[in-house]
DNA sequence: TCTTGTTGACTAGTATGCAAGTTTTCGTGT
DNA sequence: ACACGAAAACTTGCATACTAGTCAACAAGA
């Protein structure tokens, strides 16, 4: 999770926290599970010291719920939890577009026009999944444009708690294409170094979501620790 | 770090993590002291266990710097690290004034009025220690009066990142009441839910560190790992 | 004197066993 | 049948031993 700069070396914590996050964050370990560390030790057939550091890997990412001498559970989802990383993903992604338009890295314009142009290609081909890749690949490249790689990590932290859940909502060519109008716009607003656009139009991206949560939120109440 | 919502049970892990976090964060141990687990876990009496668990918690605040098969040391200051830190504060905490200024929890507005009677006090005792408490009080009361309070766990997690290079600051009697007028304004700002004055004179209050840090750069040179 | 190779004292990563506490199961008494 | 309590089967927290890799000191050679 971005906190050494180097890759060093992959250890076997490294390959469990991996797998883990991608089974949690892709909804193949339901939220509420349990999830021993022995039992996961066994399955990757190393002992419970790396699945225990992965574990707590997972919990600093409000990922699993570690309680001593009880059960550690995949976390359930939590309406205060998903208000705080959607306001802390858009607080941070509101000042990448802000310093953007104001100083942008040129160099990453040509990244952001081809990422526009596989995000067509991609509601054509109704490729749902490639359009998810692209999106995540549009908003990381924000933030090389406005010269803060880093505060991608955070973005994609935060967006993860999010993504969790819009797994439960399929994703329409129409929303697609609403998305899409949306990446353009702020292209063009960064381009035009106009802030205040570029402002108004990612609130209202981020803000697209608002129907989708409450929705999952009334199918799904089960998944939610409330 | 915030990561339990309910206080549960004190650990081992807990109690040495604060105490290096203290010790880090106050400048206690430089950036760069070699610190090792076996000698850590022998002062404090524990086994290696804890000791390891408490020192992956600081590296993921960037306070400890862990390298496979090599000595672990407190990490040097980085002024990429500090940029990023300083950006991600400013980031939630501008969104933080906004949100406050549109919206505020009013029955904040007498904590915030008390914590400015009690800096003016401190100025008028030249007790920069309690006025570095109560700097810290206040933007926690931001974070509450915009009914954010999980806000404050992250602005204080990169706020440390600054304040561990502050430490080598001394501050003054003229630095504290410039600091205090940013606050009475800001106050003022949200009170008459005037948004961007707000954001005006939060950025203007936290970009006060620009000259600081170059002067510590220039002086404490050695302590930076560039 | 300087360079280089070897050796030994470090380091963190991992495995495993025990302790302390929680949950579940199941049998007993009413 | 139901309530209750004891015990067994879990859980994570912590201690300790071992492995593999890094670094520093020092000796031998140029």
């Amino acid at each position: 999770m971005a906190s050494t700069e180097t890759v060093d070396r992959v250890t076997s914590t490294d390959r469990i926290f991996e797998e883990l996050y991608a089974r949690i964050v892709g909804l193949d370990l339901l939220p509420g599970t349990k999830i021993s560390e022995t039992d996961v030790a066994k399955s990757f057939g190393y002992s419970r010291q790396p699945v225990r550091e992965a574990f707590t890997r997972l919990a600093n990412l409000n990922l699993l719920l570690i309680r001593p001498q009880r059960a550690t559970i995949v976390r359930p989802f939590s309406r205060d939890l998903i208000a705080n990383a959607r306001f802390v993903r858009a607080a941070i992604e509101l000042e990448v577009v802000r310093n953007a338009a104001q100083s942008r890295d040129v160099a990453v314009d040509a990244d952001l026009k081809s990422s526009l142009r596989a995000q067509q290609d991609a509601i054509a081909a109704e490729d749902t999944k490639a359009f998810h890749d692209l999106d995540y690949d549009f908003h990381r490249l924000l933030c090389l444009s406005a010269r803060r790689p880093f505060a991608f990590d955070l973005i994609a932290t935060n967006k993860a708690q999010v993504d969790r859940l819009c797994v439960l909502s399929l994703t329409s060519t129409e929303a697609m294409e609403t998305l899409y109008a949306d990446h353009k716009a702020l292209v063009q607003a960064l381009q035009e170094e106009d802030a205040g656009v570029a402002e108004l139009v990612l609130r209202q991206h981020l803000n697209r979501l608002d129907p989708i949560i409450d929705a999952i939120y009334t199918t799904h109440r089960t998944y939610f620790d409330e």
